[in-house]
Order: structure tokens, then C-alpha cells, then sequence
RNA sequence: GCUGGCGUAGCUCAAUCGGCAGAGCAGCGGUUUUGUAAACCGCAGGUUGGAGGUUCGAUUCCUCUCGCCAGCUCCA
């Protein structure tokens, strides 16, 4: 039998060895680092015995293949460590997630924080104890037999649902045994450290019709160095939480009285709204969009002639009477825009047309699943409907992958993730127009080099779509992008073209949101950037601060002139000493903090202190406006189209 | 909506077993005229989310309700 590493020359061993040992024939040293391997693509333990000719990789704590065999393993010990200290709790399922893992229980009470901290110390004990991890197969009813002995009914219900003749693996650790396809550490001692983090409920078999179980949230790292990475990692996370810097810069509030969901943009959010706007507008008419308004409520009949009705109830406002009939609170702009298409006769030749909005839609979300901005009830949609012949899907999609790339570098996001979405079961429309527009779609993506994953049947009922997602500065992905076509609407509304032909001929329709909802947006920039926004969207881009009263005059002068030159510029003219002054403007993020005392007034200058300390000495005014301009003009604002 | 946790001054948080609601910051008044992340003194600030109950007495215990948080489900 041949065995061989990734691009490596063969080496003959017997048949029926172990991965370890094959690893080891071919030279790898079988340090505690290794723990799984991958055995002709496949991820298995090192226990596995081969049976055929296998290119080898072994696999560590640096690759997510070998983290999530690290973490899974991770979850089985706390699932050891629960059992042995509450026998009655019954396990369910366990899975590794990307930086932690977790795990259900059924269990009589609730897990109290002393629990946890037992659980805690009990894992550290079972990974001290190193007991070695085993693999065994049962047929299914040696299975169901198996867990009905040790009285895990969950697993049953899991087994029950496996196919029938085909082997069910088991992993087994000292006492304690579950369920599972592996693969596994080779032993417990193989973690090094082990961290509970929270528990919260969650539904068995993620129904909210079935009971409701304990998930433990935990982590585990090889070193407590990677640990400590990790937890600071969170703890930065917590730090750039927009609800909690939202709040200390006085940028946004979503109370009581108003109601959950809806936001207040106080005049500093509101700022950076109203240039995120301007900007927004300023592009997309150079790109050849139409803005467009509609109003907030419309006759229920529009609803129900665009399918909301039927489709996207759970998601509204209940409608209102008013004089015999129903209005209801827009959750879409689509049909407005759909309308204003309608109201004359389109040629061939107009298309494709370009309605763009930033329309204000309001969506009915249950109460669990609101979170400051980033899901609320009330939200403006960077919202816009191509109307266009079947032939310019591929190009008007194109053009919006370009114009989307631009705007989202526009705001300092540089790495996307990109996703085709495919017909859904549930879904309208013929084949061939689904096949049409899936394929425009695919070809839009290929004419731009994109790479993309494929998400098949993730599509909209009545089309497939591009979705982007953005990563932040911390690494996270955002969902905000998506570009849709749609068949169904023109159907609905009875859209029609006059062809060359003189023909009535239905367009196509492209949904597509950049920002997606400005709110989340705006949650996702205040994160990605901490609330240290970059100088074109500051609300305050530099803060003039005056030593004593001997500067109050010159200082009004100064502001006054950056305030001329189109900054946004405010005095600082308290009487309190420097250091305090620059302590609120740090705190308040204000890119830059320019001192005057009687040294600059004589010589008709500035101190210039960038955010967070650094210190860019004396400018004359004229120098601090070349600055501020340099600053704004980065990122590059231009669009260019690639064809 | 569901499970669990939490709601005290504008903000961040205290208050032992049920026994007179408190601190820092912010605010206001004064003193200080100050050189790159917090000057000093004083004053004021509360129906303890709301409603009901138990009790001589409730921030504390109970019921209901509203909201927030961690998740589940759902999603821009």
C-alpha cells in the first residue's frame, strides 16, 4: 500500500496500519501539535487503520479543519464534565463553532454560574486525566440498544433519523460515550486550556415548536497566550459595541417611549447620516441612477397586487382603516418604484431605467430579535429597482457589482466575501427564466474576476441574487450588499416595453441595496472603525482650543475660516486647562485638536495634535486646510466602470 | 414569540437579613487663566421602569406588565 504527503513522493507501508504510523513512515514527528489528519481529502483520527493507497496531511491547531477537530473534542470533554457531575442531564448534540464550540443539555434545571464553574474545573480535571479517545461502530439497532442502556433519549431520536445499514460511530473516553461521526483528538490531554463562556437556551433541533434545551457556550486553545488573544479579542468587541459607543458620542437612541426598534439620530449621527447620504446621491446619479421618493403608507390593494400580503405579513405593520379602506406601512419600496415604471408607455430604447431611493421602510420583528441598529423596526433602505431588457441583466449587473465594490471601499471596507444564490424550492417563475438569470448572474461575477461561493436554494422566491458580505476591522462578516433578479413582479404588475418589434415585451427587474439599511450600516461603521470615524465623516473634524482667554478672539478667527473652507470645525473656549480639553476631544474622537496660546497668535499658527496623541507641531491655517484636505480625500472617492 | 439574566440620578455603578436610597463622572454656582488624556470648593439631582400584592415598613419578597441583554427562531 502507498502512502505519500501532499506533493511528496510515495513510501510503501502495510496494509491496515494507522494513520499515526503512516505519518510517521513518512517522516513526519508526531509531536502533540499533530492530532487528526486528512486521508485523501477526508478528515480522520490518527487512529484510523488504511486501507488503501492515501495521500496523507496532518493536521494541527493552524488549519480550521484542525480547530474544529480541536474544539469538537473540546465539547465532548464539557459534555463528560456535565455528566459526570449531573447524571441526569441528557445530552443532545455538540458541534464545534469557528472560535468555540458548544453544547445542549436536557437537563431539570437551569445551569447556575457555581455550575459552570464546576463544569470549568471538572473539564480542566478530564483533560488532566488524558484519557484516550476511541472510536467504535454499532449497527443502528446496536445503536438505539447502545443509548437506550445509558438512557440518552435525544440520541435515540437521532439515530432514529439515520439511514438504515450503514455503521454508527461512537466516541468513547473513560466512562463517558456519545454519539458522533468524529473525528477526535487521539486524547483529552491533547487540549491545553479550556474556558466556559456563557449559556443561553436553544430550542432541540432548532424548532421553536420542540422543548427548550441548556446550551453551554465554551472555548479551548492550545496555549493560554491564544486564549488570553482570543479573550481580549471579545473584549474589544465589546469596546467598539455601536449601542455603547452610539451612546458615549451621542450619535444615535432608541427609548422607551418611542418604542423598541425605532431610532433617534441625535445631531452628530445625524451628521455622518447626511453625508453618508450625500454621498450615496452624488454617485449614483453619476452612475446613472434616477432618485426617486414614495411615501410611507399605500392602499393594502398595492400589497396584495405586489404578493406582500401573501408572502411577508408576519413581517408588517397591521394595516389601518381610513375612510372605508386599508393603508398599510410600507416594509418594501419596490412597488412604488414598480409604479412610477407604469405610469407611461416604455420603448426598448428607454431601458434600462434606474430608480434609486433611500426609502424608509417599517418591518414588524418580534421583540427577541431586535439589537440597536443592527436589527431594528424602523430602517432606510439604499434601495434601488433596475428595469431591464432580458439581454442587459448581465451588463446592468455588472455595473452594479462594480459601482457596490466602490461604494463599500468608499467607507474603508476592503475584503468581501461574495455568494450566488440559487432557486429555492419554494419559488415562481419558469424554468427558463430562473436558468437566464442565474446564468447573467454567474456571468457578471465571472466577467469581474470575482470568486464566489455558491449557496444553492438560497435564492428569493421570485429570483436568484449576489450577495456580498463585508469583513470589519475585527475580522467579522457583515451581510449588507444583494443584488436580485426578478421575474415575478413584472409579471405581477404586468410590466411591459414596446420592442423594436412593436411589440409588448416584460422587462426584468434587479433589486439591489448596497448599504442595505442604513442603520445596520451605520452600526457596522461605528464598530468597524470604534467610533473613530475617518475625517470625511466626522462629525467634528477638528476642535480649536484656546490656552487661556488671551486666545478667544483668534481662536473664534480660526474656526471661522476652517468653518469657511466647508469643515466642521467647533472652538473649545472653556476655562479649563489644555490637558482637559484634549482628554474631551479624544474621547469625543475628533481627528484633530489644534492649540492656540499666545506663542501660535504671534506667530499666526496652530499646535496640531492628531487623534490619539500624535503631534504634527505647528501649522500655519493655510497648512492645517492643505491637511484636512489631503485627509478627506482618502479613501480614493472615484468610480470606475471596468468596461 | 421562546429560555435565562437584568432594569437604582443624564452616564457608570453601590446600598449586609426587608429598616432613613449613596458614590464618581456629567450639570449648575464660585475660585483658578491654565501648554497636549481629568485643577479646587460648593450646590442641586430619585415616585428605585410601570401597576398591583404581602408587611408596621419593600430598591430588597410575590404576581402582572413594559423594556434591555445573551442566545434560539427569523432577518437588511
Amino acid at each position: 500500500m502507498k502512502v505519500a504527503l501532499k506533493d511528496r513522493p510515495s513510501v510503501d507501508v502495510q496494509a491496515g496500519q494507522t494513520v499515526e504510523a503512516a505519518l510517521s513512515a513518512l517522516g513526519v514527528s508526531m509531536s502533540a501539535d499533530i492530532f487528526a489528519a486528512k486521508v485523501n481529502g477526508q478528515v480522520v483520527d490518527l487512529s484510523r487503520h488504511l486501507s488503501e493507497d492515501a495521500t496523507l496531511e496532518p493536521l494541527r491547531f493552524d488549519s480550521a479543519e484542525g480547530r474544529d477537530v480541536y474544539r469538537h473534542s473540546s465539547t465532548h470533554i464539557m459534555a463528560q464534565a456535565v455528566k459526570e457531575l449531573f447524571p441526569s442531564a441528557q445530552l443532545t448534540i455538540g458541534p464545534a463553532l469557528e472560535d468555540s464550540f458548544f453544547y445542549d443539555f436536557s437537563f431539570e434545571r437551569t445551569f447556575t454560574p457555581e455550575d459552570l464553574e464546576k463544569i470549568e474545573a471538572r473539564a480542566s480535571d478530564i483533560i488532566k486525566r488524558n484519557l484516550t479517545i476511541t472510536r467504535r461502530e454499532f449497527t443502528k439497532q446496536e445503536a438505539i440498544d447502545f443509548f437506550k442502556s445509558r438512557g440518552e433519549a435525544y440520541k435515540i431520536e437521532l439515530i432514529q433519523g439515520f439511514p438504515d445499514g450503514e455503521p454508527i460511530s461512537a466516541y468513547m473516553q473513560g466512562d463517558f460515550v456519545d454519539l458522533c461521526r468524529g473525528p477526535h483528538l487521539p486524547a483529552t490531554g491533547y487540549v491545553g486550556v479550556f474556558k466556559l463562556l456563557n449559556t443561553a437556551g436553544a430550542y432541540w433541533r432548532g424548532d421553536e415548536r420542540n422543548p427548550m434545551l441548556q446550551r453551554i457556550y465554551g472555548t479551548s486553545f492550545p496555549t493560554k497566550a491564544e486564549l488570553d488573544a482570543h479573550l481580549a479579542r471579545l473584549e474589544e468587541i465589546k469596546r467598539r459595541d455601536h449601542r455603547k459607543v452610539g451612546k458615549e458620542l451621542d450619535l444615535i437612541s432608541i427609548q422607551d417611549e418611542i418604542g423598541p426598534g425605532l431610532v433617534l439620530w441625535h445631531p452628530k449621527g445625524a451628521t455622518i447620516r447626511l453625508l453618508i447620504e450625500n454621498f450615496w446621491r452624488e454617485q449614483h446619479i453619476k452612475d446613472g441612477y434616477e432618485l426617486v421618493y414614495s411615501p410611507h403608507v399605500a392602499r393594502l390593494d398595492l400589497w396584495k397586487t405586489s404578493g406582500h400580503v401573501d408572502y411577508y405579513r408576519d413581517n408588517m405593520f397591521a394595516a389601518m382603516k381610513l375612510e372605508g379602506s386599508e393603508y398599510q406601512l410600507k416594509p418594501m419600496n419596490c412597488p412604488y418604484h414598480i409604479m412610477i415604471y407604469k405610469s407611461h408607455l416604455r420603448s426598448y430604447r428607454d431601458l434600462p431605467i434606474r430608480y434609486g431611493e433611500l426609502g424608509t421602510v417599517y418591518r414588524y420583528e418580534r421583540t427577541g430579535v431586535l439589537h440597536g441598529l443592527l436589527r431594528v423596526r424602523g430602517f432606510t433602505q439604499d434601495d434601488a429597482h433596475l428595469f431591464c431588457r432580458p439581454d442587459q441583466i448581465e451588463t446592468e449587473v455588472s455595473r452594479v457589482l462594480d459601482f457596490t465594490f466602490f461604494i463599500l471601499q468608499s467607507f474603508g471596507f476592503a475584503e468581501f466575501e461574495v455568494f450566488l444564490s440559487t432557486r429555492p424550492k419554494e419559488s415562481v417563475g419558469a424554468d427558463e427564466h430562473w436558468a437566464l438569470a442565474t446564468s447573467a448572474l454567474e456571468a457578471a461575477l465571472k466577467s469581474r474576476n470575482i470568486s464566489f461561493h455558491l449557496d444553492p436554494g438560497g435564492g428569493a422566491f421570485y429570483g436568484p441574487k449576489i450577495d456580498i458580505k463585508i469583513k470589519d476591522a475585527l475580522g467579522r462578516s457583515w451581510q449588507c450588499s444583494t443584488v436580485q433578479v426578478d421575474f415575478n413582479n413584472p409579471e405581477r404588475f404586468e410590466l411591459s416595453y414596446i420592442g423594436e418589434d412593436g411589440k409588448a415585451h416584460q422587462p426584468i427587474m434587479i433589486h439591489r441595496a448596497l448599504m442595505g439599511s442604513i442603520e445596520r450600516f451605520f452600526g457596522i461603521l461605528i464598530e468597524h472603525y470604534g467610533g473613530a470615524f475617518p475625517t470625511w465623516l466626522a462629525p467634528v473634524q477638528a476642535t480649536v482650543m484656546s490656552i487661556t482667554d488671551n486666545q478667544r478672539d483668534y481662536v473664534s478667527a480660526v474656526v471661522a475660516q476652517l468653518k469657511a473652507a466647508g469643515f466642521r470645525a467647533e472652538a473649545d473656549l472653556r476655562n479649563e486647562k489644555i490637558g482637559f480639553k484634549i482628554r474631551e476631544a479624544e474621547k469625543a474622537k475628533v481627528p484633530f485638536m489644534l492649540v492656540a496660546g499666545d506663542r501660535e497668535v504671534q506667530g499666526g499658527t496652530v499646535s496640531v495634535r492628531g487623534r490619539s496623541g500624535s503631534n504634527l507641531g505647528s501649522m500655519t491655517v493655510a497648512g492645517v486646510l492643505d491637511l484636512l484636505r489631503t485627509e478627506i480625500t482618502r479613501p480614493q472617492r472615484e468610480l470606475q466602470h471596468t468596461h
